[in-house]
DNA sequence: ACTTGGCACTCGGACGTAGCGAGTGCCAGA
DNA sequence: TCTGGCACTCGCTACGTCCGAGTGCCAAGT
C-alpha cells in the first residue's frame, strides 16, 4: 500500500524533473500528478525515499533530484519503453529507406538517432567476427602486389594490400581466388582460421610463400582489431544544457567518447537481447559517471551484427530514448538482412 | 618610427594574451618586454591600435584583448611560423611512420594533429577526383549483381554494388574488366567521364544495358559527393577553457562541426599553397564566428590530395599552430607519396 | 613632435548584509 | 496512517560599499 504510493511518487519525481531540470518539491508534485494525499505525506515518503538512497537533495530546503539508483529502479520497474509514433516511424523508414550502401546506412541511421534522442548517438559498424563471408576477391595490382578485399553478408567490405615475397601469375591468382571462396564463402568469419589453416599445403610448392603471405594478410583482416570502427553524430547534443546536466565540464565526457576502444566494449556489453542500459556510476569508465548509455545490439534476428545506442546526461527522458533506441536498429537491422 | 613600435605593442599584446587568457594592460607589457618607453606612452599607442580596431577593452578599464582584425595583422605581417622542434618532428615521424593502409594513415595522423597542437583536428580523406586512377576491379557476385571496386593512387579504395538489368557472364565481365582499365587506369578521376563516355556502343549490343548500368555507377562513385569524407580528433578540447574561450557556449561550434559538407568547404579554400588562416568573424559559417581554422592542403607536390588542419578559438598560437599543421601535412604527403 | 609623470575617473569584482520564498522536518490531532 | 500547522533552513537576489587595475587626459619635459 504504502509501499505502491512510495514507488508512484518516484516515479512522479522522475518524470517531473525529467522534463522541468528543477528539482521537485512536495507541493508542485501533488499539484501535477492525481496521488490523492496532501503534501505532508508526500513529503514523509520523500523522506523514506531518501533514506533508501532513491533520491536526494541538492542541498538542504531544496526539492528532490533523483539518484542513480533511483533511475536505475525507475527503469527496472516504473516504466515501459514508449513505442514510437506512426509518424515516425515513417520518418525512420523514409530515412533508412533510402540508403544505398552500408556506410550511407550506418552514416544515416547515427544522424537519425542522434535527431530522435536529442543525445549523442553512437553506432559501431557490423562486427567483422560475427558476420559470414559473402565473397573474396584477389586483384592482382602488380606481379608481387595483390589487394585481398572481403565481403560480408552484412554489406561491409575490407580491403588491405599485401606485398609479395615472390612472382605471382595470373592465372594463380584466379585459383587461388576460386580455392579461397569454395572453402570460406557462406562460412562464419570466425570459423575462417580453421577453414584456411591448411591451404599452403593444398597449392604448388612455388607458389607456397606467396600464398601464406595472402593468407596471413587474410587471417590478420578477419581477427585483428577489426571490430573498432564506430560513428558518432551529434556531440552538440551534450552542450545543449551543460551546467544543468554535467556537473563539473562535458570535458571528461567528450573525452571518453573520443576512446572508441572504451565506447566499443561499453556498447558491446548491451545483453544479447532487447535495450541495455547503464546509469551514470555504474559505468565503468571515470569520465562517463555523468552519463548514461542507453544501447542495443542490432542485425539479423538471433545474431546480432553489432551494436548501436546513445550516450546523454543521466537526467534524460529514458522511455522515450529506449524506444527510439529499439525501433532504429530493428530497422537497420531489417534493411541490412534485405541485403543493401 | 611610432608606428613599428605601435606593431610591437599589437605583437606584445596578443602573445601577452594567448599565453595569459587575460586583458593585457599598459603597466604589464612593459614589464613583460623590453619596449623602453613607459607605461604612459604605451596606453597613447593602444588607444591609437584601438580606434583603429585592431583591440578592443572588454569593459572600460580593463585591459586590451586583440580583435579579430588586430589577430589578421599578426598573422599577416607580425609572425612567422614556427617550425617544430626535432623531438617533435622525430615524433611525428615515428608516429606516422608506422601506419599501414590509408585509413590508418588518415587516422593517426588526424589523432597526432589534435594532441600536437591541442585543438580540434580535421583531415579530409585524399579527393577522389584530384587522384588518378590505380586499378578498377570488378567482382561478379551473382549473375545479375556485380561489385564495383575503384582504387586511386593516394591508396583510397572505393566500392559500389551495381544491381544489372540483366544477366552477364563472367567473361564479358573479364572483357569489361580489361576495357575500365585500358581507359583510365593512370589517369585522373575527373578525365574519366570523357574517356569512357562512348564505352556501350563499343561493346556487343546484347550487354550494352548492363554495361551501360555499371558505367552509369562508376560515374556516380567518381563524380557525386565523393569528397564528403572528414575525420575528426580532439572535440574535448573545445571545452577545456569554454567560457574563456567561447563567450557564449561551444553548442554552435560543434554544431558547425558536425556539419561536414560546411568544413570541406572552409577547408577546401585552403588556398593551392602553404597554411591558410581564417579567423572569427572572417569565417563564413555563423555558428565559427568565434573560432578559427587553420589549415592547408597536402598531397604530392603539385597536386594535393585534400585538406587538413584545426579548428580552435581566436585566442590562440598562430605561429605554433601553424607550423604544427604544416609539418604534419608535408609528413602524410610524403607517407601518401611513397605509397602506402 | 614625442615622451613622461601625475591625477582624476570609471567600472568590474569581491564582500557583507538583508529579505524573500521554496521547501523541509516534526508534531499534535483526526 | 494521513493531515494541517508551524518553525526552520538555506540558496538566491538585490543592494551598498570598497578596492584596485587600468584608462584618458593634461601639462611639463626633452
Amino acid at each position: 500500500m504504502i509501499e505502491d504510493r512510495k514507488l508512484d511518487v518516484l516515479r512522479a519525481i522522475v518524470e517531473d524533473y525529467v522534463s522541468t531540470n528543477e528539482p521537485v518539491g512536495s507541493k508542485s508534485l501533488v499539484e501535477r500528478h492525481q496521488l490523492g494525499v496532501s503534501p505532508a505525506t508526500i513529503r514523509n515518503d520523500m523522506a523514506a525515499l531518501e533514506d533508501e538512497g532513491y533520491i536526494t537533495q541538492p542541498h538542504t530546503s531544496a526539492g528532490r533530484v533523483p539518484t542513480d539508483k533511483g533511475y536505475r529502479l525507475f527503469v527496472d520497474k516504473l516504466s515501459t519503453v514508449k513505442p514510437l509514433s506512426a509518424p515516425e516511424r515513417r520518418a525512420i523508414e523514409g530515412f533508412l529507406g533510402g540508403a544505398v550502401g552500408l556506410d550511407d546506412v550506418v552514416n544515416r541511421t547515427v544522424r537519425l538517432l542522434a535527431q530522435l534522442t536529442r543525445q549523442v548517438a553512437v553506432v559501431q559498424y557490423p562486427s567483422l567476427s560475427r558476420s559470414a563471408v559473402r565473397h573474396v576477391e584477389l586483384v592482382g595490382l602488380s606481379e608481387t602486389r595483390v589487394m585481398v578485399v572481403l565481403i560480408t553478408d552484412s554489406g561491409r567490405v575490407e580491403q588491405r594490400i599485401v606485398e609479395l615475397p615472390g612472382v605471382l601469375r595470373e592465372d594463380d591468382l584466379s585459383d587461388l581466388r576460386t580455392r579461397f571462396n569454395g572453402r570460406i564463402a557462406g562460412h562464419a568469419l570466425a570459423d575462417a582460421p580453421m577453414l584456411l589453416s591448411d591451404l599452403p599445403e593444398a597449392v604448388e610448392p612455388d607458389v607456397r610463400a606467396n600464398v601464406s603471405a595472402i593468407l596471413a594478410t587474410v587471417l590478420e583482416t578477419l581477427v585483428e582489431h577489426v571490430d573498432e570502427r564506430v560513428v558518432m553524430a551529434g556531440t552538440a547534443n551534450l552542450a545543449r544544457g551543460t551546467a544543468l546536466d554535467f556537473p563539473g565540464s562535458i570535458h571528461p565526457v567528450l573525452e571518453a567518447l573520443e576512446e572508441h576502444v572504451v565506447l566499443l566494449r561499453l556498447f558491446g556489453e548491451s545483453g544479447d537481447r532487447d535495450v541495455h542500459v547503464s546509469i551514470g556510476g555504474e559505468n565503468p569508465h571515470e569520465g562517463l559517471h555523468t552519463a548514461s548509455i542507453v544501447s542495443t545490439g542490432y542485425g539479423t534476428e538471433g545474431t546480432p551484427f553489432a551494436s548501436l545506442g546513445i550516450v546523454g546526461p543521466t537526467r534524460m527522458d529514458y522511455p522515450g530514448t529506449m524506444g527510439a533506441v529499439r525501433a532504429v536498429a530493428r530497422y537497420v537491422g531489417q534493411i541490412l538482412a534485405e541485403g543493401n
